[in-house]
DNA sequence: ATAAATGCAAAGCATTTGCAGTAAA
DNA sequence: TTTACTGCAAATGCTTTGCATTTAT
């Protein structure tokens, strides 16, 4: 089961020096990074900083609508500051996730359209990205 | 970073009698049972089974090209017999997956294209089965 | 003041692994 | 007999939680 969109509760979130040290890292970044990304990135600055804390604001963050949370690696979640509507690749070989803009715009199949309202989608595209392509050829 | 699909290894498998019992519990289920799942209900025939052989079966599988690992639910990976090219939908009330049969062709931008090369892609839909819609009108 | 956030440590789950015994081939 | 599989238990890794303390409002 997963958390429903647009049901942020109004709580009011405190900006907190920790807080903000992990929205200006998120602030821009492409590299959907995962927990332990942001915690090994904002540690630099904020020693004190833990994963509790880095987990609270991803989940506040998320609850907000202001982050959106990546099911892509099987490994662990990722995190991305786009919360417009796009799609991901993912490359095979390095596991980086890349942005791929909505452009295409998929539908339902007309047979099953009229059982399920849907809400939203997102498409995963596998494959290789360029620099792993050329590592292949020459090794 | 994920399995590469298509490097199956030599290994002979054996026909062992938890595993035919896994296979046949599988076999044209489309309820995308997760692990957990299988173990529970091939239990119910086989008092021994243990969570060790369930994964085990599980991989081997999978690098078998025989089974399908679907990284949908953050929570916990389900698994898809159906290894044909198709897409899913998933209930946001309910948490049930349907399968969504590939009817659509999805392609990378062209801005992207020169720089990727994709080997596959898999569409996520979200939204409310009938079931869960109409409990929501009538609670 | 007061409600929420921090940080630590412990707990929770899904999944993996080591290994001795067991059973396909 | 050889090689793989089973099942148990312990270990791992990501994520969550409880709680006393601190801090933003």
């Amino acid at each position: 089961m997963r958390e429903k969109p647009g049901s942020a509760p109004a709580v009011r979130l405190k900006r907190t020096p920790q807080r903000l040290a992990i929205l200006e890292y998120l602030e821009g970044n492409t590299s959907h990074p995962s927990a332990e990304d942001i915690f090994r990135a904002v540690s630099k600055k904020y020693h004190s900083m833990s994963f509790a804390t880095v987990y609270n604001t991803l989940h506040a963050l998320t609850r907000a609508g202001a982050l959106r949370e990546l099911t892509i690696d099987p490994e662990r979640k990722h995190y991305d500051p786009d919360t417009s509507r796009h799609h991901h690749l993912i490359c095979l070989a390095c596991g980086k996730i890349f942005d791929v803009p909505e452009a295409i715009r998929v539908d339902l199949p007309k047979a099953m359209a009229a059982d399920f309202s849907v809400v939203g989608s997102h498409i995963e595209f596998y494959g290789h990205c360029s620099p792993c392509r050329n590592k292949r050829k020459a090794p």
